[in-house]
DNA sequence: ATGCTAACCTGCGCGC
DNA sequence: TGCGCGCAGGTTAGCA
């Protein structure tokens, strides 16, 4: 599910929820409904934060991160996570499991059926291990053509699999990775460090649009993801080569191509893009 | 040292 | 209708 424009729409939904809530949102106490995501998840650290007031909700690649009176913590979305707020009475879900319940009876709850999410405290024990080897946020200042291009400098992978890695820029998965190179009309399967200047502007400036749209779109909605207020995305219908293997190019009619590169199915139109 | 593969999980859609 | 297979938005340990 969730890239950088996914989880950015959640963090909104969120953040949103909080700004209108009226009064302070105090957590109350953690539920836990199981504990083995991805990592078995902290569950002493996080109780240490029961009593706190929950203040602001941000985004750090595809991490959200929430910003409490007591300190932080963050949660990973993996492949197929989600949150919502929960209607009190309102039944769990299967693979509901982690609930966050606030003093004035709001209840926000996680959901993540292939476990492949992350929940953590954020302090200076682990504010290295999860967020210090990640690079560039693609949507500010610091993501030029300059950094990108020095970054791609001595990789001999793919400019796929590079724009894909989050130490060169952050927030970009195997479906904006592939829409974000047909917009700059590069091939997947260019070796990253052959890339011009010129071409490392174009894709900088691509990645740059084809979040942008996305999260005005309210993300891509694929099988199951939805945002915290229940509303489905709809960027991917304008998506010109992901998930389209065979189908005709909207720009130019040959057919889109598919090939596995790196574990992941890349498209590509071989028409546009060279 | 870098890059690729497999593994972590569950669910869904397809072909038989 | 049902079963088995392959595949899915991410990350990373471990191996070449």
């Amino acid at each position: 599910m969730p890239e950088l424009p996914e989880v950015e729409v959640v963090k909104s939904g969120l953040q949103k929820k909080l700004e209108t809530s009226g009064e302070p949102l105090v957590i109350e106490r953690f539920e836990f409904l199981r504990k083995d995501l991805r990592n078995v998840i902290p569950v002493n650290a996080l109780r240490e934060l029961e009593g706190s007031e929950l203040l602001k909700i941000s985004r750090r690649a595809k991490y959200l991160i929430f910003s409490t009176s007591k300190g932080d913590f963050l949660s990973h979305l993996g492949m197929t996570g989600s949150w919502r707020q929960q209607p009190r009475g309102e039944d769990n879900r299967t693979h509901d499991h982690v609930k966050i319940h606030f003093k004035n009876q709001i209840t926000w709850t996680y959901c993540d059926p292939r476990r492949f999410g992350v929940f953590d405290r954020l302090d200076s024990k682990t504010q290295d291990l999860r967020l210090g080897h990640l690079g560039p946020e693609p949507l500010s200042d610091e993501f030029t053509a300059d950094v990108f291009w020095a970054a791609l400098r001595n990789r001999s992978s793919s400019l796929k699999a590079a724009v894909m890695d989050q130490k060169v820029v952050v927030g970009v998965g195997n479906i904006y990775a592939s829409e974000a190179l047909f917009l700059a009309r590069i091939k997947p399967s260019v070796k990253a460090h052959k890339l011009s200047h010129e071409r490392a502007k174009k894709l900088v400036q691509a990645i740059k649009i084809v979040l942008s749209k996305a999260i005005q779109a309210g993300g891509s909605t694929i099988s199951d993801f939805e945002s915290a207020e229940s509303s489905a995305g709809y960027f991917q219908q304008q998506h010109q080569v992901y998930d389209r293997a065979g189908l005709a190019c909207r720009v130019c009619s040959a057919k889109i191509k598919v090939a596995v590169t790196a574990g992941r199915s890349t498209f590509w139109c071989p028409g546009c893009q060279s």
